[in-house]
DNA sequence: CAGATATGAATGAAAG
DNA sequence: CTTTCATTCATATCTG
């Protein structure tokens, strides 16, 4: 079934051309090769990699480009769309398959119980106490400390903020 | 980008119905015509429109409605998407060679095409503290800035920094 | 060459 | 805001 190109062929360069007549969107969508494929799912499937950060992708696509040409958003469909062509098709083994007479190319709407906004804006969470750490999600700053002082030092022209950074004391010079 | 406009005009046939033939069923998803994306595109790029409140998500998708059938959601998550997806794509290009060095050296200044000048004039009644996102990975402060506008925002009891950590641009919110 | 399939690209929607 | 998921479109490639 995966009917992918195992045999060089002309793949390397991208052959494109064929006198396009597209109205819009890729005249010439990247091909890849096949050591860039068996580097890909290397990297899926040994490593695990599934949605790549961006400095990930920047890093893949930097090591790719000696097998040829490509871009980090090459990367990243192919992540995005490795993983959810796999996912595709195991979802067809869980189905619940309502009824028999079902075509095989049906389209689920999928809506997994997910309430929909009456209006248009999926507003979240209340409104709670708005504490300082609370804002972090990801704690990216544990802690921050800007005193009144500061304030007056910035109007000096220069503000010096002590923040912690992922449990690491940083010191920011601001100069206004 | 705008593949097909499916100028709706009426959902024709039910969905999955008992007793049919699976004939082009209204997707649920809505799929802006051509004029609504170029006037989305307008309100972007022209008009710098970037996160709309609730009152000109109204506005915006009334206008739009001559155009086709449209929800005040759709403007929001288009918003949303095209502004995530400009600042991704980005990111995949951008080469960040984090200078990996504790000492404040001063690189890039963050000065970008995207956002207005004046997004943070004190005039704006947005009552958003909690913006910051992860991806601080080994947090040392590569150059930060401060634009003037911080300053006053500062005094009003809050400051607005936008730093580059490892490169990458960072917004913290500071309640004094 | 035509039809079928695999897959790159794009994007609406929503979760985190 | 960022990231992920689902779906669809367009096309390269394979197959007969």
């Amino acid at each position: 079934m995966e009917a992918q190109q195992n045999d060089d062929g002309g793949s390397s360069g991208g052959k494109g051309s064929s006198g396009g007549f597209l109205c819009r969107q890729s005249s010439t969508r990247w091909t890849p090769t096949t050591d860039q494929i068996r580097i890909l799912k290397e990297l899926y499937y040994n490593n695990g990699v599934r949605s790549p950060t961006a400095e990930q992708i920047q890093r893949i696509s930097a090591r790719l480009r000696q097998y040829g040409k490509i871009e980090g958003k090459n990367v990243f469909y192919w992540f995005q769309n490795h993983k959810a062509r796999e996912r595709q098709k195991k979802r067809f083994t869980t189905t619940t398959t309502a009824s028999t007479t079902n075509d095989h190319n049906n389209q689920t709407p999928m809506q997994r119980g997910i309430m929909l906004p009456t209006a248009w804006k999926p507003d979240h969470h209340q409104d709670h106490h708005q504490s300082f750490n609370h804002n972090i999600k990801y704690s990216p700053v544990v802690s921050s400390t800007a005193p009144n002082s500061s304030a007056t030092s910035m109007l000096g022209g220069t503000l010096v903020l002590k923040l912690k950074l992922n449990g690491q004391l940083t010191r920011v010079t601001l100069r206004t």
